[in-house]
DNA sequence: CAATGTATTTCGGAA
DNA sequence: TTCCGAAGTACATTG
């Protein structure tokens, strides 16, 4: 008979001193839970920046795979961090509590010192799912691969992520009149940098295919004002694509659903 | 005689049911006050793009500012989000709790299902402090503002932040020969995309300046091997400067340190 | 408000 | 490993 030991996901430990809460940490640590705590910390860093951060009541989480991270009650971003892979200790120093965290190749370092610590959560977690993402750029690459026509009549794709000194061309095809098409897509309002990139693959491809004419079609929901200035002055071209409108002849592809569904209801007499 | 109540950063409510945790998620956001929930959930979220996350045992905080984040025990990154600015709303739906936020132009939506709450935490934290952060790319153009010859003798700095039609220019200077120059600073290695965004700058000041030459120079603390390639063949320049160096730089302009400081440091015979 | 570029960017993918 | 560009990028800054 084998008797199995309840899983404890959460196991909470309430206004820790600082010797336990040090051993809180090098114990989680240790076992590659993660540990949230909460409480009052300075933070200093040092690597590819340098920055200081005075004192204040944050939220700190050490993850498993060593990533720390410092959470203000405010804000998207933490207000310092180190990547994961990062190495944490943790050593009491009189009244305080100190985690020091440091990438491998120790270029990177992080000082959090705790005056106080309200408390610390060890977290034996459970998750194995990963996240499903639509309406990303590499979808509407794919939805145009699918249905050319989605830019314009007579549009042949030759490959895709081709690359060249300036970079990657996301999309390269021949136009109706054969000439060279290089498709930039972007899942935003382009702006005048987008443009510049597009720019400067057009102008690789004129210089490899001499022969050829070349043209350069940025595809976006939007595009601002300046850069759609730049973009004629540029004599680019500008196409709009929803990355949303996208998603669904991706997933229908997928689905084997006919794409002459898609061109009924997109182009009329087709 | 004034009895003033000592606050309570934490609250902490242990195995709330549905409706005790939904009450609390209600709670927290009508007071402003971050709420860090752990537990089991899944994730839904549509605007920009849509995902979906299927159930797994996550930490979620609630901000101050509206934002939401839901992190995994692993990564940098919230596996999803909410921006900061977000309205929060939260239900009991029997057995489960729904959060429910989305920004207030409703373009983006978040649904968080909680099959379990293990634990809620109310914090009611102080934290008046700002990050002090230095050798950012700002930093970099400031010391060579202070100090042109950390580029290259006779330098004269014109103007910072120059907008053209293609963006902005780091910094535009004059040379000894007074040629032109546009500087861009990078703080890490520089890649193509940075060769790229310089000569589309280089390329708009030749057409606007055309009697005087113009040179580009790209400052950074390193260059891919590539990105020199493609340097070189743009007729380019590259000169390292590293990020880190330029923090003393400014701030000893800032604490009056004479220049000639740094040049003694820096030039033998200045 | 729109527009632009940085970020201790992080992250994944391809050569 | 190096190198490149996307990101539900967020964020600050400036016109």
């Amino acid at each position: 008979m084998i008797y199995q030991t309840r899983r404890e996901p959460i196991k909470m430990m309430p206004d820790p001193d600082p010797k336990t809460a040090a051993e809180a940490v090098m114990n989680a640590s240790s076992k590659r839970r993660a540990l949230v705590l909460f409480g009052v910390c300075s933070v200093r860093y040092k690597g590819r920046a340098t920055s200081v951060l005075s004192e204040g009541e944050r939220i700190v989480m050490l993850k498993e795979d060593g990533a720390v991270l410092v959470h203000q009650v405010w804000g998207y971003r933490p207000v310092n961090y180190q990547p994961p892979g990062s190495l944490v200790f943790a050593k009491a120093k009189g009244e305080r509590m100190e985690i020091h965290a440091s990438t491998r190749d120790s270029r990177q370092t992080m000082d959090i010192e705790f005056g106080r610590v309200y408390l610390a959560i060890e977290l034996n977690f459970s998750d194995n799912s990963l996240i499903e993402l639509n309406g990303t750029e590499a979808q509407m690459r794919d939805s145009v691969v699918y249905l050319p026509e989605l830019i314009e009549e007579g549009l042949r794709v030759i490959t895709q992520e081709f690359h060249i000194k300036s970079g990657f061309v996301d999309l390269l095809a021949l136009d109706r009149n054969d000439k060279l098409v290089a498709i930039e897509f972007k899942r935003l309002t382009a702006k005048a940098s987008d443009i510049n990139q597009l720019l400067a693959y057009v102008s690789r491809l004129r210089a490899i295919s001499k022969r050829r004419e070349v043209r350069g079609i940025l595809a976006a929901p939007a595009i601002t004002k300046s850069a759609r200035r730049l973009l004629v002055e540029s004599r680019l071209e500008f196409k709009a694509l929803d990355p949303r409108k996208c998603i669904e002849i991706v997933k229908g592809v997928d689905n084997n659903i006919s794409l002459l569904n898609y061109l009924g209801d997109s182009q009329s007499g087709v």
